[in-house]
DNA sequence: GTAGGGTTAG
């Protein structure tokens, strides 16, 4: 109010003059008096503040000549609601004959920017510019700090000089004080420092005096833009002229502490203490948080001694935040210790602290001692909630057994024979768990598979009287349905809906999926329709998982069925559950269905994508309709999808299998040109494909180019060339890599065995064959009776046991049994 | 307290 002339509060002044009531005030009471205007003062008040408003009321307008600006000031301080204020402001200012004084727009801009009302003070910035008002300087710098205190600098530096153009003002240094200040809360921290130092230059240049007030801006300023050594510089003129307040000093302390120059904002505190300037409150706890954050507990606990001497109580969030910094840095006995000063401030520790105190011990031994030491003087409600974060520490570290046991101990039952909580329970406090215990220890037992401690917890509840929540009865459906205990998950829903709870989406979808699971395509069905009233929707994996099911049992055709009902109940299954049964049918050699299926999903607006075109391309090639499938494959690509390393896989195959080799390792260059890796499967195809065209010198060219492009041979790729190059008549080849394999712990099936034994034969080496015979035999991989290779076998031995060289060894595999006996 | 299921080599 300090260029406000009316000095008395206009509130005060309505009490002078009560009591009247405001709807009994008429024109014909108001005073002729030209110095009274209370009555016109409270006319006023009473038609603004009565709803609805109306300008062009007939009282209105013969109250508009008792206008004047002192009368409106007066009037404007008096409302309660900006809204009204400003209203009333430019009514007044659209009457004839009235005209606004720099008073009564400092009262509205006082008033706008308290309520923190941007818009309508820059409107009334330029209004003050187009009325040609004229100002005094102190009246001007009131107006610029409205305007700085809401950060509207750019606004104030133009009116500065605005004013000064149009001659409405002389500033002089307190204006130029008021402008800096405005400057200095301004956002914009770069084109503050050049702003100031311009505006400094103007006073410097206009003879006018640096005081406090000129050189507190400035210093902030250079804070905010981390100009360091501007800002000492400032600094030390400050406190050269024995300037320097608490709220210098704290400008500067923050700045460091900022910049994480927490040493140095400490000296500086020390240094001035000695010269009796000291933080404030607000500064105080503001250094000790960011201190803290910084790591530098150390120096935030010298701070918050300080403060303690200075007189200023230390609330709740201190302490959290230093108990928080204690405990992340593992000095538990000073979080401890700062814990009972709390207690002596009479400060109630929250659940945050003793989350903090309880998650910081390291080991179990610490987890009571923490316990021990703050669970006195506690009453039952504080005991639950502490015992509930030892339970969600315990259990965020994988202390599952002794949360149980803790839980256990509270109930009052036989916890085992655990130590440290029996130190805990043996001063006979008494513990009361409530939903949320059991919650936190339920939730946790469930997925670490100890359900059946789960559910008894459960039972527990029942008998002490503690409710059960929607979570813990989702956690046990869940867990129950996993362990495909369907039956007992039914009798907790049936609980769970007689308690009043009902089921959720997570609840059905727990029991779908178990039913999926089990292949229970019409109970999955049934459930679905039940869903279907609750709203709730079948989540598509476990129906996914459902139809690869049925088609894995050769049930194609009714998984096809189950996905056609599911979009009768108005589930709509995506491309990949139709990908399962395209498969599906593929598999039972249904090509032409599933070529039906695919145009169907696609005339509903489906987008296959590149994996269901893999599915039907490697279902056409299987069944040899070559032409089909690269028409498929062409398809694709019109459609703008990207061939995928499988399909470039399936191209390949489809080529070695139809005799087109070369065909096939073009497909392979294209794959590098397009950026797609080649993998194991890519080789093996191609190799095995290479040795069947009796190119077993390209197999082994390329068997070593996947090697050094870092692609490691798998169990199925090895098998594949020692196959193929027993085909090619190498059997010493082969052989090696039969040891390669052997040496990376790869156990090759028995037909591996089988064409070695055959390839030293024809090549009538067949001592080499009687040895990989006798290896075959010794691991165990003698074929089949059933299997197609157990007739060469036969034959192999009958070979072998004609040979002078071999024959005597072959008898005596058939007489220790190792041999089954063989009709020659 | 809320997602991941479908395709290829012997």
């Amino acid at each position: 109010m300090a260029f406000s002339r009316i000095t008395k509060h206009p509130q005060q002044l309505c009490k002078t003059i009560s009591p009247i009531n405001p709807n009994s005030v008429s024109i014909r009471n108001l005073s002729t008096d030209p110095e009274d205007f209370t009555g016109t003062i409270n006319y006023f008040i009473s038609i603004f503040t009565k709803q609805p408003f109306c300008p062009d009321s007939p009282e209105l307008k013969s109250l508009a000549p008792m206008l004047n600006p002192r009368v409106v000031e007066y009037v404007l301080n008096s409302f309660k609601s900006w809204r009204i204020a400003y209203s009333f402001f430019n009514w007044a200012s659209n009457q004839y004959g009235y005209k606004h004084n720099i008073y009564t727009y400092n009262a509205m801009a006082s008033i706008l920017s308290h309520a923190r009302e941007n818009a309508p003070l820059r409107a009334l910035s330029s209004a003050i510019l187009n009325s040609r008002c004229s100002m005094t300087p102190g009246a001007l710098g009131f107006f610029i700090r409205c305007l700085g205190s809401v950060g509207l600098a750019d606004e104030a530096n133009v009116l500065f000089d605005q004013v000064k153009m149009m001659g409405l003002c002389m500033p002089n240094s307190y204006s130029y004080n008021c402008l800096l200040e405005a400057i200095s809360r301004s956002k914009c921290r770069s084109t503050s420092v050049i702003l100031v130092e311009t505006r400094l230059q103007e006073m410097r240049n206009q003879g006018w005096e640096f005081d406090k007030y000129t050189l507190t801006p400035v210093l902030q300023v250079y804070c905010n833009a981390g100009k360091f050594n501007e800002a000492l510089g400032v600094f030390n003129k400050i406190c050269d002229r024995g300037w320097v307040d608490e709220h210098i000093l704290s400008i500067l302390v923050l700045c460091f502490s900022k910049c994480s120059e927490v040493d140095k904002a400490f000296e500086l505190i020390e240094k001035m203490e000695d010269q009796n300037v000291r933080l404030n409150e607000k500064t105080f706890c503001i250094l000790i948080h960011g201190f803290v954050k910084l790591s530098r507990v150390d120096k935030a606990l010298q701070l918050f001694d300080k403060m303690q001497k200075y007189g200023f109580t230390p609330d709740l969030a201190l302490f959290d935040v230093l108990i928080g910094g204690l405990c992340k840095s593992n000095e538990l006995e000073k979080a401890l210790s700062l814990y009972a000063q709390m207690k002596l401030f009479k400060i109630l520790p929250d659940v945050g602290i003793f989350t903090k105190l309880i998650s910081s011990f390291s080991e179990e031994g610490e987890l009571t001692y923490v316990l021990d030491k703050i669970h006195e003087d506690m009453d039952l409600e504080g005991l639950t909630m502490l015992c509930n974060s030892c339970l969600n520490s315990l259990v965020n570290s994988g202390l599952i057994d002794k949360a149980h046991c803790l839980l256990q101990g509270m109930m009052g039952k036989a916890y085992g024979d655990n130590v440290e909580l029996h130190k805990l329970f043996q001063d006979k406090k008494v513990f009361a768990p409530n939903t949320a215990s059991f919650a936190i220890v339920i939730k946790a037992l469930v997925p670490a598979g100890k359900l059946d401690l789960a559910l008894s917890l459960f039972q527990d509840m029942a008998q002490i009287g503690c409710s059960r929540n929607l979570v813990i009865y989702n956690n046990l459906i869940d867990g129950l349905c996993k362990s495909d205990r369907l039956e007992e998950s039914y009798e907790i829903l049936r609980e769970m809906k007689e308690s009043g709870i009902e089921p959720t989406q997570f609840t059905h979808n727990a029991m779908f999926g178990c039913l999926c699971r089990r292949g229970d395509a019409s109970g999955a069905l049934d459930l679905v329709k039940k869903m279907r009233i609750h709203g709730h929707e079948p989540w598509i994996k476990h129906y996914t998982f459902l139809v690869r099911k049925m088609c894995k049992n050769g049930k194609a055709t009714q998984a096809c069925k189950f996905l056609a009902d599911m979009v009768q109940e108005g589930f709509l299954p995506d491309i990949i559950a139709y990908s399962a049964s395209l498969s599906g049918l593929i598999e039972i050699q249904e090509v032409d269905q599933a070529l039906k299926l695919f145009r169907d999903i696609c005339a509903r607006g489906h987008c296959p994508d590149v994996v269901a075109y893999n599915i039907l391309i490697s279902g056409l090639f299987k069944t040899q309709r070559i032409t089909e499938a690269h028409t498929i494959f062409e398809e694709m690509v019109m459609k703008g999808l990207v061939p995928s390393v499988v399909t470039y896989n399936l191209l390949i195959d489809g080529w070695c299998k139809s005799g087109c080799i070369d065909e096939a390792l073009h497909c392979l260059s294209r794959m590098s040109a397009n950026e797609r890796e080649p993998n194991v499967i890519t080789y093996t195809t191609l190799i095995g494909g290479l040795c069947n065209a009796g190119r077993p010198d390209d197999a082994v060219m390329l068997w070593t180019e996947m090697r050094r492009r870092g692609c490691t041979p798998n169990r199925v790729a090895f098998m594949a060339f020692i196959h193929g190059l027993c085909q090619c008549g190498r059997p010493n080849a082969a052989l090696v890599h039969l040891r390669e394999m052997e040496d990376n712990e790869m156990e090759p099936d028995s037909f591996i065995y089988v064409a070695l034994v055959s390839a030293f034969l024809a090549d009538v080496k067949l001592p080499l064959a009687f040895e990989v015979l006798k290896e075959m035999v010794d691991k165990g991989k003698f074929p089949d009776l059933l299997d197609k290779n157990y007739i060469i076998v036969r034959d192999a031995i009958l070979k072998l046991s004609k040979d002078a060289r071999t024959s005597s060894s072959v008898r005596s595999l058939i007489s220790n049994g190792s041999i089954p006996s063989i009709t020659l």
